[in-house]
DNA sequence: TAGCTTTCTTACCATAGGGTAATTTTTATC
DNA sequence: GATAAAAATTACCCTATGGTAAGAAAGCTA
């Protein structure tokens, strides 16, 4: 918690007022792996700041199979922001890959900080530019990369996410199912 | 250019000084189809407001394959936000597709008005928001639908943009080739 | 209208990746 | 350590999409 109020206080200036404001919507918790923060089809009013551990956010389509939208690891933010900004519905799962350690906050009162602290308002600016940058990438590197590359940046993003992740989860990811990711695999250490 | 200024008022509270700001650092263009906005590998100083026509921006690959990030039509803002973001050289190309009119806005002054008028915050703050929401959605219909399934949606989302787009850009957008898009429609007439 | 250019379609074959299912390996639990 | 559960690999065949290339159609330009 101390830590992610320094890492918004190198960004912006905070007032005290602020800073106690970040206290009282939010608080620290342990997730042991596998528990679900959010589910489909539910209200959304979470947000979670990851300080260690990782989650993944993902949705099911029609058959049943999850497709991955994101992995959360440290000093990341998850939640369905889709379900937030449009306030909507959960159309995706929010749930904690192993024991984790996150900040919680109540997401109508994290909107509100722009309301009534707008010093807070540059920092989150930065935060959804450096979001969006990110997105674009994922898009253009799904759009021009073979699987096996995606793969091999994935890996440099995520170093050691292969540890605690079972494959599925990242072929997921990535597009591709378990199967063929285990040949991308093999195929890499046969070279 | 007005239009624009409205759209803002409707989101937030302008102030004159701000609204003049705002004249400042933009001006109104007509821009034939075929000009290139942003090249890539060179500086991007500009973002652009589209209020008719048709502008895209996309990455050529190493085999010098066009890559779609993004179309932008009547209220969209287009430019290397990957770029502009990270402060970086263009990896984009963004060009006019069809003639068009566009409020051109230097990147950098466009970036200071949160400084200089605080204001604006909440407005762009609910673009990047948009943003992520329809990057998010992008995503996870490229892992969970067929081609055709992708074409069907585009075309919901960009109505009429086929009497403009040659169909390789639109292949380039779904992340296929023309080939599998002439077929895709040829198969949708059948039915 | 003729001729040129761009775009689209079609055909052929190649290939990456998918689906199902069986088997092996790893991990967790008692 | 034995057993069960979860995950990963492998095999088989299949399908969607890609690549090359040729031809047809449409759109420009003179």
């Amino acid at each position: 918690m101390k830590e992610l109020v320094n890492k918004i206080k190198k960004s912006i200036k905070l007032s005290t007022k602020a800073e106690e404001y970040i206290y009282s919507i939010s608080k620290e918790k342990n997730i042991l792996k596998g528990e679900v923060l959010i589910r489909e089809g539910q209200t959304v009013n979470k947000t979670f700041f990851v300080t260690s551990g990782c989650l993944r956010s993902y949705c099911t389509d029609k058959n049943g199979k999850e497709h991955t939208l994101q992995f959360a690891i440290k000093n990341w933010w998850i939640s369905d922001f889709i379900a937030i900004y449009n306030n909507e519905l959960a159309t995706l799962t929010v749930e904690s890959i192993k024991d984790s350690k996150v900040i919680e906050f109540n997401a109508k009162k994290l909107e509100e900080i722009h309301a009534l602290f707008p010093e807070f308002e540059a920092f989150q600016r930065k935060n959804l530019e450096r979001h969006v940058v990110s997105l674009h990438k994922r898009i253009l590197n799904q759009l021009q990369l073979t699987a096996p590359e995606r793969y091999n940046l994935f890996l440099k993003q995520y170093p050691d996410i292969e540890k605690y992740t079972p494959n599925y989860h990242i072929a997921s990811y990535l597009g591709i199912t378990q199967q063929s990711l285990s040949r991308i695999r093999i195929d890499k250490v046969k070279k």
